[in-house]
Formats: C-alpha cells, structure tokens, sequence
RNA sequence: GCCAACGUGGCUCAAUGGUAGAGCAGCUGAUUUGUAAUCAGCAGGUUGGGGGUUCGAUUCCCUUCGUUGGCUCCA
C-alpha cells in the first residue's frame, strides 16, 4: 500500500500504510503536531485521528488557519455545556456555536447563569481540561441518534435532529460523560483548550424567535495560551475607553435625559457644531452632484401611511397617531412619502429624470426599549435621505454614480474599513422577478466595478426590493449599518407614480431610497469611536488653543487669535492664570488637535511653539508656519 | 417587549440595617507659571420615583422609571 499525501504548498509526503491528520502533521513538524487541531482532507474538515487510506490533499489547520479558532471555540462550547451539566444537571442544552469572537451556548435553564455560576463553571471547565478528555466521534443512525437523546431527555436536539437532512451523516461528540450532536470536527482532546474566559450571560430566545422560551445564553472566549487571553481581554478594555457614549460625555458632546425619554438625543453645542460642519458638507455636496434639497414636515395622515403600506407592514415602529379634525395624523418613521408627494406634484417628462430629492430628514421610529443604545440606535433621528427617480434605462448609472458618491463622503470622515453587503430576493417580496433580476445585477456590478470585498446576503433583501448595505463597526466590533442604497419596487405602484416618455405613453419610474450616512445621530456615534473622539481637524469645534505662558504674553496671543481667525481657523486662548503644564493637560483631555504655546521667545520673533494631540511637542516656527501647518491638516 | 445586572452630589467611585464620604469639576481667594494636575477655603446629595418590613433603610422586600449586556429589529 502505497498513499500519496498532497499538501497545500504543492509538496507529496509517500507513507506506506494508512495513517492519521495528525501523522501527516507529525511526518512535516512536531511543532505543527502540537499545534494540530484539525485538518482538511480533500476540502473537508476532519478530526486529527480521522484515518485516510487513499491519494489525498491535506492541510492541517492550526489556531492560525482560517478554520482554525471556530474549531477551537467550537471545542470549547462544548467543554462549557459538559461542565454546566455537570454542575446543573436540570439544565437543557440546545446550540452552542462558534461565532465572531469566541463561542455561546444556550441552555433551558429556570435560573440565569450568575456571575459565581461563570466562576463555578469556569473552575469545572478548568478540571475537565486537566483531564485532557478526548473528543470522540461516533457515526450513527437516525434512529439511533433519537434513541440516545431521548434516554438523555435532551427535546431541543430531538428538534434539531428532525430538522437535519435525510441524507446526511449523523455524528456525535463525546468527552467524557458529555455527549453532543455535531459535526465536528473538534481537537483532539480537552486539554488542547488552555485559556478561556467565560464573557457574560444573557438571555435568548430559541432560535431568535420571540415567540418561543426565552433561553440563558453564555458567551465565551478561549485560546492557545493565556498570553493570547490576556492580550484579548486588554483590548477588549482599551476599546471600551473609545465607547461613544464615554466621550460623548468627556468631551460633552451629546446627552440623553431620562425626563425627555429614552432614545432622544440632546446635541451639546460642541456636537452640535461637529453636526453642523457634517450637514454643511453633506448638502454641498448633494448640491454639487445633481440632486435637489427639500424639507418635508414630520407628520401625515393616516391616509398617508396606509397607501404607502406603513400601516400594515410598519405600525408597530410608528408612534401613535394623535388627532386635528377628527384626522389622525402621524409622525413620519420615513420621509419616502413626503418625496414622492414631491414628485407628484405636478406632471412629470422623461426629460425631468433622474429626479434626485434629498432631505436630512428626522423621523421618530418606536425601537424596542431595550434595544436602544447610546447614539447607535434611537427613537427620533435624523437620515441623511434621498429618493432617486429615474427611468429603467437611467438604472445602472444612477447605481454607480451612487457607490461613488457615498465611498467619497465616507471617505471624507476618515472610513476606509467597511463590510459591503448585497442583499438578494427574500422568499416575500413584489415586482417583477425580471426587473429584481436586473436590480440586482446593476448593484453587483457597482461594487465589483470598485474591485471591493463585499458578501451577498441571500434573500436578506427588503421584501420591496434589493439592496448594498455598508456597515462600520464600534469600537466593540459590532458592526452598524450606514449606507444603505435600496431598491423599491413597491411605493412606485403603490402610488402609481407615472411619468411621460418620448413615446408619449406614461411609464412607472424606478425609485431608489438611499442614506450615505444613515443617520446623523449612528454617524456621529461610529464617527466618535471610530476616531476615538481624535476627530479629523475640519471637522473639531476648536482646531487650535492659545497657551500663553503668563499674562505678559496676552496681547501676543491676541494677535495670534486674530491671525487664526483671518485663516478661518478655530481658535481660543486659554487666559486662566494657571501653570502651562495645566493648561496642557486640559487641551490634551480635550482633543483639541493643536496648541499654540506662547511665552516671552515667541512673542519677541513672532512665532508659536506648536504642540500636536497625542503626538506632543514639535517645536517652535514661526507663525506663518504653524498656520499653514493647521491650514494643510483641515483639508 | 423578553432575560439578567446595575442606579449614591455635574463626573468617577466609597459607605451592607444605626443621623451619607472622597477625588475631580464648580465657586472664592492667593499664585504669573515653558509642554499632561499650584495651594487654601467654601458650597453641593430627602442615595432614580413610589410603597412596604423595621425602633431605625443607601443597605432587606415589592413596584415603577432609567441605564448596561444580550435576544429581536433596523438608519
């Protein structure tokens, strides 16, 4: 017997009997070996003892592969469910997958998981590595499979099993006296897990469904070696220091009072200017690139909603109608309407498309009270909106010029990282099929015509048309939706817009909603964590603080505040009669991107030694200098 | 909305049944200072709201509001 082992950098390994992954890791290292977990036999992802008797193509993969730590933290649910079982035998376990950043599992529990039950559990999961239990894999009948867990009177795999295909192969897991359902594959042993942290608890539904149990979830981290852990964990707090919400408050920004409700943000004067640079260039720009600005007011009659359909399909989002003339009126949870009132205003040409109306407009939404977080998601903000009308042949280009035009806006805010998404026909939906067809390809073909990563979230899109969606992340890697460019399919019929084509016959038009920003108040919030409150200069309340020395440098600083000033630059000077080391430290906390110190050197040869946030002194030049030095960075 | 934790002066936190305390911020005064905290004094809280247990509640119980972390939803 004679196997052939190909491996990934193209070289053949020859063994003459068959053998195991973790042989094949062992014949090219025994550093690999130990850093085995699992492997990758002609494209599946197998067990390290998995056997192979034929020509084959094998990767090993290691904590660094890309399979890598979903198979660790996959491992390492499991070993959390074994020790929970084991302390709370009541418990019933249902799915615990590997996800982002570590793992969960839920379990149906009476009680919740305290923070002494993580340590408990910990410590168990502690002891059961120690015993360096192996993961065995067991093939297995349906039948037998339902026999096994229901002897363990374990209902949600009973349900998860009368869900799995006919055909597929059924496996099981078992360490030590812990058996789960799985696919595997799993590392070779308990002790491969060294360090791990259990997160937090929460609760869950069964399967994200509000209508079933509410379960108790348990999130968790694990890695290679306590070094990894211990450098996770740090930066997990660092990134709490870049919260929105905690410099929100240092720098006094924005607030959120409980007398005025949850979900309705106050903006601080400087916010509130941060807001107003936003706005300004946001509307020159839109001014700049076709499209037409409009205010709409805030609320509609009921008669409104109902031929948009926001009565049935959005009602449990919209605030409750309130009454003039025996009318309900509501307050607006999305301003399509109002554009397309625009719109149809009067009799509309081909020759009047694209029609682009846009609208920083702020709409009111009822989220869920306990959904609602910092700036990140609210009741009443404000969508950088716009509505796009044009022709079926006007499509394509209208797409494009749109990705270009939110790419360069972001871009302006200093975002480069994003995740692109493309969302396709879900299983409801109206319109055509053809023209979702076509919707779709002429939104993939913007992205790919940008050479950008993006994924496709398959039947993700609204039930009214496809859709990109880019989203940023906070400073805790969550991610948030910002641009969002929709098609629809619906309202155009809905309220038979028409227009009149060269062949004298009325046409529905296309209809695109777009937000670049998504909402100011989502912006701002990723925007803060984003830059960690260190905003880009253009956009900074105060660009530059005077430092004078003492009081006998104040008519220099004058001077110098006015010659900020000429330069539309803006300065303050801090004339408290404190040390310079004080007022330093204060500029510092404040982020203020430059500081002018001043002191009896400078005032005599006209210059300003230059302190640069976070970077710290460069130097005395002359004030020519440091002007054209601010001048350069507030582009 | 659901599960859980939390709620003390503007901010950050202390006080586990015996009339609430610190630092920072604020105010007043002194200090005129060379790149991240000058010194002193003063003032500020019916401990989120309501109810209960108790001789006595920041502390224990109930309820309500809010916040936080998730579930769900979405800009």
């Amino acid at each position: 017997m004679n196997i052939k082992i190909k491996l990934p950098d193209g070289a053949i390994k020859e063994f003459s009997e068959k053998i195991t992954v973790l042989d094949v890791a062992k014949s090219i290292s025994e550093g690999l070996a130990n850093a085995s977990l699992a492997g990758i036999v002609d494209g599946k992802k197998v067990d390290l003892d998995h056997e192979i008797d034929h020509d084959a193509e094998v990767a090993i993969i290691t904590f660094k592969s890309e399979e890598g730590p979903d198979i660790y933290w996959h491992s390492t649910a499991h070993l959390m469910a074994q020790a929970v079982k084991q302390l709370f035998p009541k418990v019933k376990v249902t799915i615990g997958p590997a996800i982002e950043n570590g793992f969960y599992y839920d379990f149906d529990s009476e009680k919740a998981f305290s923070e002494e039950d993580l340590v408990l559990i910990e410590e168990r999961m502690k002891e059961l590595s120690n015993e360096k239990l192996p993961y065995v894999r067991k093939e297995v009948s349906r039948n037998e499979a339902m026999e096994i867990f229901k002897k363990m009177d374990e209902p949600y795999k009973l349900e998860i099993l009368n869900e799995i295909p006919e055909d597929e192969i059924l496996s099981l897991y078992t360490q030590g006296d812990f058996t789960d359902l799985c696919r595997g594959p799993h590392l070779a042993h308990t002790g491969k897990i060294k360090a791990f942290k259990l997160l937090r608890s929460s609760g869950a539904y069964w399967r994200g469904d509000e209508k079933n149990k509410m379960l108790k979830r348990i999130y968790g981290i694990s890695f290679p070696s306590p070094k990894e852990l211990k450098v996770y964990l740090n930066n997990l707090e660092e990134a709490k220091k870049r919260d929105h919400r905690k410099i929100g408050k240092e720098l006094d920004l924005f607030s959120i009072n409980d007398d005025i409700g949850p979900g309705l943000v106050l903006w601080h004067p400087k916010g509130a200017l941060i807001r107003h640079f936003i706005e300004s260039y946001w509307k020159n720009q839109h001014l700049e690139y076709g499209y037409d600005l409009v205010y709409t007011p805030h609320i509609g009659k009921g008669h409104l909603w109902e031929t948009s359909g926001h009565l049935s399909f959005y009602k449990e989002g919209m605030y409750n109608p309130m009454e003039m003339d025996g009318i309900d009126y509501y307050v607006k949870p999305m301003n399509c309407p109002f554009h397309i009132m625009i719109y149809k205003s009067s009799k509309r040409s081909y020759r009047d498309l694209p029609m682009k109306l846009a609208e920083l407009g702020t709409v009111y939404r009822n989220e869920l009270s306990g959904a609602l977080h910092g700036l990140m998601r609210v009741r009443g903000f404000t969508q950088d909106d716009a509505h796009i009308i044009c022709t079926p042949d006007q499509l394509e280009s209208e797409v494009e010029k749109l990705l270009d035009f939110s790419l360069m806006v972001l871009g302006k805010f200093g975002f480069e990282n994003f995740e692109i998404y493309l969302s396709t026909m879900p299983e409801k939906s109206v319109g055509d099929p053809e023209e979702w067809k076509a919707a779709t390809e002429s939104l993939r073909k913007a992205i790919e015509k940008h050479n950008l990563d993006y994924k496709i979230d398959e039947g993700g899109g609204a039930f009214y048309g496809p859709k990109i969606d880019i989203k940023i992340k906070d400073a805790l890697n969550r991610s948030w939706q910002c641009t969002t460019i929709q098609f629809d399919f619906n309202l155009p019929t809905r309220f038979e817009m028409d227009y009149i084509g060269s062949d004298n016959q009325a046409h529905r038009p296309y209809m695109i909603h777009r937000a670049l920003l998504g909402s100011i108040e989502r912006f701002f919030g990723t925007l803060i964590e984003y830059h960690a409150g260190n905003f880009p200069v253009w956009l900074c309340p105060i660009q530059v603080k005077i430092l004078p020395i003492s009081d006998a440098t104040s008519e220099y600083a004058d001077e110098v505040l006015t010659a900020l000033k000429a330069k539309g630059i803006r300065a303050e000077i801090d004339e408290r009669s404190e040390k310079i080391n004080f007022k330093v430290r204060e500029a510092e906390m404040a982020k203020i991107p430059y500081m002018f110190v001043l002191g009896g050197k400078e005032a005599e040869t006209n210059s300003v030694s230059v302190r640069r946030h976070t970077k710290g002194n460069l130097g005395v030049v002359s004030l020519t200098e440091a002007i054209d030095l601010v001048l350069n960075d507030k582009e």
